[in-house]
Parts: structure tokens; C-alpha cells; sequence
DNA sequence: CAGAAAGTTCATGAATTGTTCATTTTTTAT
DNA sequence: ATAAAAAATGAACAATTCATGAACTTTCTG
């Protein structure tokens, strides 16, 4: 997931660059509309954050010049006029959706993933643990340059580890969650999806280790070596 | 998502309860401390509400209950007195949140979203005595840099131990405790797992011994060179 | 419908933990 | 001091708990 943001204020650009990169986006940084609109050109962004009132070329301009040349990336201005004209204007020449300042970052956050899942694009979410990353959409867990797909309930019960990865989880609580709370699945799924993990961790070359407390649980583990 | 709330004050819980499920939450009351208790330790709650002053146990006893058996279901407890050292108390014995009545319900639900969100924060609950600091959690035992692992029968016999450190505890109290109150395990069996712990005391070099006192019982003892 | 992927179950073996018993040690009463 | 009772302990044995490969079933997907 990739952002431009154009935006004069340095303040406002680098805590908006900040937040994002928290988020685990990607981020590029124009200053002015001249820059954003060449940023927006070279490179293919997902989603372009653009300031209305900016030196060189303004928002309106930039957007226009965009679909111009037939960049369709979606698009959020920003702007502190609370004027509705504004609002149409920017949308009349091709921007997706429209925020006034000021505006607290969840809601530009939840803007721009509403913006991406138009585009049908899908927000790469990961969760982490040690030299894992397990992408929340694909199911797939990667270590350095090594990934490998699991399957649902491999899945879910490594969720569950890295989301209480300092508890130690009993299979009561993995099979409540995972196979559903009425359910009649038995220890040993749980234990063999713990085996199948570590098979998987130990081919991907991981040094976390699933480690067992008799009669208790699992809880994850970073071996360093 | 799993509530369960223990509440003595009929009309309070029951309001509680429905507002919960107009929020899709899945909702249990208990009435006392003690059945508060055991519910939590039957089930697998996302949250705990649970009031501070309650007929049997009291909340404060409940949570420490919890925790010593290794529950650590985030608690929010209720309490009719505005008074801080309530508070510390309560968060000092394993609570996460704390609310003074009367209350607004939507502040409750917002703090149940925060304590459910807050997930992976551990209590890493630790009883001690003297030098020695047994981990509810992972049933070590550790002395200085020193750590070992406690199999389940040993774990249950020092953590009584411990909790009772003023009090001398009879072998029959041990089994009734540790193996169940109905159970033909003999006294020896108890003498073999005290002399299990003296000799991991001594592994670790700790300066805690198990007293006998002969016909009654045992007892921890740190003894000061 | 065929093939693949995911999920489940079973059987076996390994590791840990629990129990028992015989023997030794300690304490107490005489 | 000695015998009897109580407790401690080592060692053998039993039971439980886990790990895992493999076979089998179900569910998905094209």
C-alpha cells in the first residue's frame, strides 16, 4: 500500500507520513503541487492525499492534470475552507472523497481504507511476531524472503498466539475460538495443528518456536541464537 | 464475545445484562462471589464485570482466585465507594479497570471495547516467598538467575504453600486440595512431592526450607544465614 | 466430476509427570 | 539407649500428556 501526500505544511505532512507508516503504508511526500502532481505520475500510488491550497499548482489543478493523463489513483483532498463549493468543485474535477481540516488521522485512515477497498484493492494487514509477519488477508506468513500459505485454522490459531504472545494459551481457549465454543474437537486437533505450524516455521527458517507447557498451553517463543 | 457479570444488586445486573445484549454480547450474571467464581473458571470470558462488594467472596478475593488459577480474563470492577484505595487495591490484585458507581453504562462499554481491544497485555502473576517467586503462568519456580520447571502436583503443593506461608498445612489439607477432597492418595504421597521441592529449593540454592512439624503438617521457612 | 487443499482421526512413540514401595533417617516416648 | 512411630528418600514402575506421520474425509475450485 503506497500513499502520496502532498501537503506544504511540514508539520502536518510528516505526522500525517508518521501515522501512515504505522500503519505499515508506504509513503511519499510532496511539498508543493508541481512535485505532487510529478510524484503522482512517476510512480503508482494507491491512494494520493492532496492539500487543496498549495504553492505552484493548487489541489484542484493537480487533480485535474491527473486525469489528464489518465492517472486514476483515488483521491482525498484536504482542505480548511468548510465550503461546500470547495467540496464540489473538488469532486467535479476528480477527486474520490474530500476532508476539512482540521481532522483527527483515524478518520483520514478510515478514509483512505474505504478509498482502497473501492478500488478492490486490499489493504495489506499484517500481524508480527519476532521475524514473522503474518498477512492478515492472504493467510500468508513470511519470514525474510520466505513465505508460505496456511491454511484457515492454522491461521486463526497462530492469530490467537501472536495476539497473547506473552500468555500462555490453553487448547480449552484455541478450541473455543477456533473450532467455535460448543465445540467437540478434541486436544489432539489443536496439538496437530501446533505441529503442522512448527513444520512450517522451521521451512521458512523462523527462530520462533511454539513452546509447550504441560497441562497449561502454547505460547509462542524467540530463540536467539 | 463473552461477558460475564457478578453483581449482587438484581436490578443493577439484570440492566447491565440487556443492554449488553442490544450489543450482541453474549451475556452470564451471577449473584455472588462465589458462583462469580466458578463461572469464570468454567467458561472462557472475553471481559469480567465484577462488583467489589458481594455476598460470599469479594470481588477482590474473586479476582485473586482468578488469577492464581491461572484466569487471566481482563476485570473491571464495580464499587460503590469513591475512594482510591480501593482502586489500588484492586488493580494491585489483578484487575485491569475500575469504575465507581453510578456510572453512565456507555462508559462501561466503552471500557469493555478498550479492555477486549487491549488484548496480549499480560498479568505476569508471581507469588513469592523469600527468595523464591513461583510464575503462576508457566509453573517455574526461580531463585536469583536461577529457574525450574514445576510439574503440576508440585506446582499446586507450593503455591498452597506459599499462599498459606503463615499457617501449617496438614497433609490431609494437601490432599484434599491437590488431589480432590475424595480422593484414597496416601500421606506419602504427599512426602514425596515435599521432598521433591526440597530438592529443587536446593537445586536453585535458595534459602527457603520446608519445616515439618511432626503429627501436623508443613510449613515454608526462610531461614537467614 | 476430478483434483487439490484443508481438516480430522488414529496409532505409535517419546517425554514428562505421578505413584508406589522398600529402605533409611529422624523424632519421640519409654 | 532403645523401640516404635513418623517422615524422607531413591528407584522402579505406571500413567498421562504431547508430538507426529499417515490415512482418511470433507470442502473448495475449476
Amino acid at each position: 500500500m503506497k500513499i502520496l501526500i502532498v501537503e506544504d505544511e511540514v508539520r502536518l505532512a510528516e505526522a500525517l507520513g508518521q501515522i501512515m507508516e504505522e500503519q505499515k503504508y508506504q509513503v511519499d511526500i510532496a511539498y508543493n503541487g508541481n512535485d505532487g502532481a510529478a510524484y503522482a505520475m512517476m510512480d503508482d500510488y494507491d491512494v494520493i492525499v492532496l492539500d487543496v491550497m498549495l504553492p505552484g499548482k493548487d489541489g484542484f489543478q493537480v487533480v485535474r492534470e491527473l486525469r489528464l493523463n489518465r492517472i486514476q489513483t483515488p483521491v482525498i483532498m484536504l482542505t480548511a475552507r468548510d465550503d461546500v463549493q470547495d467540496k464540489i468543485t473538488g469532486l467535479d474535477k476528480g477527486a474520490d472523497d474530500y476532508m476539512t481540516k482540521p481532522f483527527v488521522p483515524e478518520e483520514l485512515l478510515a478514509r483512505i481504507r474505504a478509498l482502497s477497498r473501492r478500488q478492490g484493492e486490499v489493504i495489506v494487514e499484517e500481524v508480527c511476531f519476532s521475524d514473522l509477519a503474518l498477512n492478515i488477508s492472504t493467510s500468508d506468513l513470511t519470514c525474510g524472503s520466505k513465505s508460505i500459505h496456511l491454511g484457515f485454522k492454522e491461521f486463526e490459531i497462530l492469530k490467537i498466539l501472536i495476539s497473547n504472545s506473552k500468555a500462555i494459551v490453553s487448547k480449552e481457549q484455541l478450541i473455543s475460538k477456533v473450532w467455535g465454543s460448543d465445540s467437540d474437537a478434541e486436544d489432539n486437533n489443536v496439538e496437530a495443528y501446533i505441529s503442522f505450524l512448527r513444520k512450517k516455521f522451521s521451512f521458512l527458517g523462523s527462530k520462533v518456536t511454539i513452546g509447550t507447557i504441560r497441562k497449561v498451553g502454547y505460547r509462542l517463543e524467540a530463540n536467539n541464537d
